[in-house]
DNA sequence: TTGTACGCGTTATCAT
DNA sequence: ATGATAACGCGTACAA
């Protein structure tokens, strides 16, 4: 690979011009740039982006950490098609960084994009707790922003959604629709969104001065099989109900499959809280209904503050973001109508 | 950040001896080691990625390019997913980087992996033909391999699926099982891979010496929406047939849904090409049968040879590696059992 | 066992 | 308008 000094010797200048050319900061004569251009053009020359950024201090790029454990499923494709659509109009990259499957790998994550002078940080976290990352931000210079989990510190870098309300609303409606028994499928305890929906449901039912029947709460993994599996121990159990609450879509679309081959009736069922992300959902069954995600708006508010602080902004500490999840008309006509 | 030159100066020694104590390289007397960490921990030195890269000249990453329009659906996540973990194996980190909506996107994508000195570079190409990758590969001393498409030159550096033959024997089964009037949903048309599944079906057809009715190809996007589409368009049409393949999962899932809505029976008239890797799709319905892509198994392949080139090997001219579509065993006990 | 000095390919600050 | 030259932070022969 051939380096700007070959290119400063082909024209016949000093590296200097050749960056100052490059970088159209400073005074070039047209002649002389006219050169430059031809001898970049003959030796095939590249800027080392390394070189630049090492010079430069920083990277114009945003880095993104993510558990592999999330690769899988569409509501995480949604936001990395979010983050890069709304990067790609700011001119920056976006680097996707794995943060595999525990909290030491996910500190490992966030160091390596920091290490790699990342301008800033989107912490999409899984086992890092909230007083951690409040501890991160602090220690470093570079913007970071947290996306589904409340901060206590820095509540302004932090975006999120209220679950609890979402899943509360949800359960309230069944209860309007006349159901009182209405069994729960959790999903992955050690998630706080999970614990957030299914206090919701709890609110709800005690809202309404229904007693809570510990039988009617089932565990499930956020995957469909274990939705199918959360159904069966229902059944096993021999509890009856009326309807059921999912935590997402994807546990829906495994219990309702189970269901159907325990010959149950659908309509009125079943019901689904999830992510208004998931393509197929409003294809699969007129009984799945969904709430709706915003992930879009979030992640443009995400970025929009990230944007901002680079641009030297300072955001207040007080300035949370919370977006509803709302209850959509799904286009099978689902109980949620 | 406080940089090697303050840790140096804090333990007593020089900048040599402290790389020579992170590196694991060379002679340290154990005292000196228990001095320079002790000057890490107070100082909170962090190597700076960007000066260690450039000066050893190699980075530990491997870039990865794809489209974002690809980024929803359950394929890309799998890709991603698959991509992480084997290079998680191999104590790597994997850079992903949009390749955004044209050729010359994608062009600048892979570019600007290279300028960031990336070891190693995987291409999921949507717009650039094959042609211009065979002369990438020609330019770049950087090992790189391609995803899902066949290259004239360098066979090895690619791996693919026999999209055509998995096509060719998804329509043929359709027709042992007696079916002569089959209607096929096509992808988006500027993809290989969408002319490669219309072509299997017809060489299936032929291959019967059925005759090939236009009107019983209708055009996809790849989306649900577009299978949905289609079959309102077959309808009317007024067009009768008795089965109908998907070019994929997706499509498929929206053509069902339309059929249901229309009052028509399911079981036999629809049957798909599609993933086996949408973990959702053995619980949507007992009729959605689907195609195994896999896509473990490339992404495993592709690792594995990037990795024997950055040790030093070289990857033999003809070595391409093709990986069938099998039918799968649905679990809803499709057509295709 | 440790230190010196140079190189990596840029950017940035001065002079000129 | 252009050119030296010093950073940038680290790796690494080579010398000590």
């Amino acid at each position: 690979m051939s380096t700007m000094l070959e290119v400063a010797k082909k024209a016949g200048v000093s590296k200097a011009t050749v960056s100052r050319v490059l970088s159209g900061k400073g005074y070039v004569s047209e002649e002389t740039k006219r050169q430059v251009y031809q001898a970049i053009e003959e030796t095939g020359y590249r800027p080392n982006l390394l070189a630049r950024n090492l010079a430069s201090n920083t990277s114009q790029c945003i880095g993104l950490v993510v558990t592999n454990t999330l690769y899988n499923g569409n509501y995480f494709s949604e936001i990395l098609t979010q983050a890069a659509k709304k990067l790609e109009d700011k001119g920056r990259q976006l680097i996707l960084m794995d943060g595999k499957h525990s909290a030491q790998e996910e500190r490992e994550a966030i160091q390596f994009l920091l290490d790699l002078q990342c301008d800033a940080i989107i912490i999409y976290p899984r086992f890092l707790t909230t007083d951690e990352m409040d501890d991160i931000i602090e220690q470093h210079k570079q913007p970071i922003m947290v996306v589904n989990r409340k901060l206590r510190k820095h509540q302004s870098h932090c975006i999120c959604c209220d679950h609890k309300g979402a899943s509360f609303n949800a359960a309230r409606y069944l209860i309007q629709r006349g159901h009182r028994d209405i069994a729960f499928i959790t999903g992955s305890m050690d998630s706080p969104t999970a614990i957030e929906r299914l206090s919701g449901y709890k609110d709800a039912l005690r809202a309404s001065d229904i007693a809570l029947q510990d039988g009617l709460i089932v565990p499930g993994k956020w995957t469909p099989a274990s939705g199918f599996s959360a159904v069966e121990a229902l059944l096993n159990k021999k509890i009856s109900y009326s309807a059921i609450l999912a935590s997402n879509d994807d546990m829906a679309i495994g219990a309702m499959k189970k269901l159907n081959e325990a010959g149950i009736q659908i309509p009125e069922k079943i019901s689904v809280i999830g992510f208004d992300d998931i393509p197929t959902a409003p294809y699969l069954t007129p009984s799945l209904s969904s709430v709706k995600d915003p992930v879009s708006e979030m992640m443009g508010e995400v970025i929009n503050r990230l944007i901002f602080m680079l641009d030297g902004g300072y955001l207040s500490r007080d300035n949370i973001f919370t977006s509803d999840l709302r209850l959509r008309n799904s286009v099978g006509d689902g109980p949620f109508k």
